[in-house]
DNA sequence: TAATAAAAGTTAGTAGGCTAACTATTAGTG
DNA sequence: CACTAATAGTTAGCCTACTAACTTTTATTA
């Protein structure tokens, strides 16, 4: 059998992996001792929550923005709730429902997020054109619903 | 304060996150009931181990060549050798190493593996020439830089 | 209306990712 | 040679991520 060697260096999955940590390990690292560090799904949810604040937030709202399963939503509300980032509160209409909002630490914790997030947005893109940026977007969306079509494939 | 909103669907740091996550999802339905389910990370493993098996491979070599920590090497290679697909044997000339091999299982794993690695990057690729891939790979490079200096500007 | 299906969220268990702190060993330097 | 640096790997503790199985509640349909 003919040994299929892979180059590690051209492997765009790789690649996307250590991207994909990269960004987490700036959120990590943009807390010089300011007491607590909001991960990168911290930030991210502070950040739904806030521009949101007008309508009703669900966990399966998050769920469907960040593609992410309900079981991993529970687990980053749970970590926020304990940290007093955010409270789930009964939904009279709806006793299935638990109605997500910002507190006081949390609306807090967002505005000093907010320099973080805006930082990495432009940094990431130092270099970029808009017109790169575009194409990055449309590879990584087409690439993408490749993977899915196989993960169907093998579901199905 | 001017509300900043973040527009998700244009995010290229949450696009990255979800095709990671998909290609994750891939090889954990890539088994239909052949018993034990290696992982990304562990396919990763066993093909750089069955590659380079006239060399001696250290986890140091591991983590460069992945991009990940030596904790994290410590997990991914305790739940191999806990599931026989390595061993860690010591080496004579220097008590800090510890020699990566693979065990039979861990062989008959690698090439029950390689089908699906090789599916994943053919599927990956589908609808994308040559051209488009070198361009994507350069971007994923140059923003994955962009990001490492921003990390290194936080802790500098 | 009663039975069934669908939806929202939780729990258990596991993998991969990290930092910080640690042990042990080897290499380098005054 | 002795002291210090650096290297290799582990451990503890945490967060994100998943599936599978579960409870509760609401919606649908026979």
């Amino acid at each position: 059998m003919l040994m299929h060697k892979m180059d590690w260096s051209k492997n765009i999955g790789h690649k996307t992996r250590v991207m994909h940590n990269y960004i987490d390990k700036y959120f990590h690292t943009s807390w010089e001792k300011k007491g607590i560090e909001p991960t990168r799904m911290q930030c991210a949810t502070l950040h739904y929550l806030r521009a949101n604040q007008e309508k009703e937030v669900f966990q399966k709202d998050l769920e469907a923005t960040f593609s992410i399963s309900g079981a991993t939503a529970t687990n980053i509300l749970k970590v926020m709730e304990k940290d007093d980032l955010i409270r789930r509160e009964p939904v009279p209409t709806d006793a299935r429902l638990k109605k997500l909002v910002l507190t006081e630490k949390g609306i807090a914790f967002d505005d000093a997020a907010r320099e973080n997030i805006v930082r990495l947005e432009e940094g990431m893109k130092k270099g970029f054109t808009e017109e790169e940026l575009t194409i990055f977007r449309e590879y990584l969306d087409r690439m993408t619903q490749n993977i899915v079509d196989l993960v169907e494939e093998n579901t199905k």
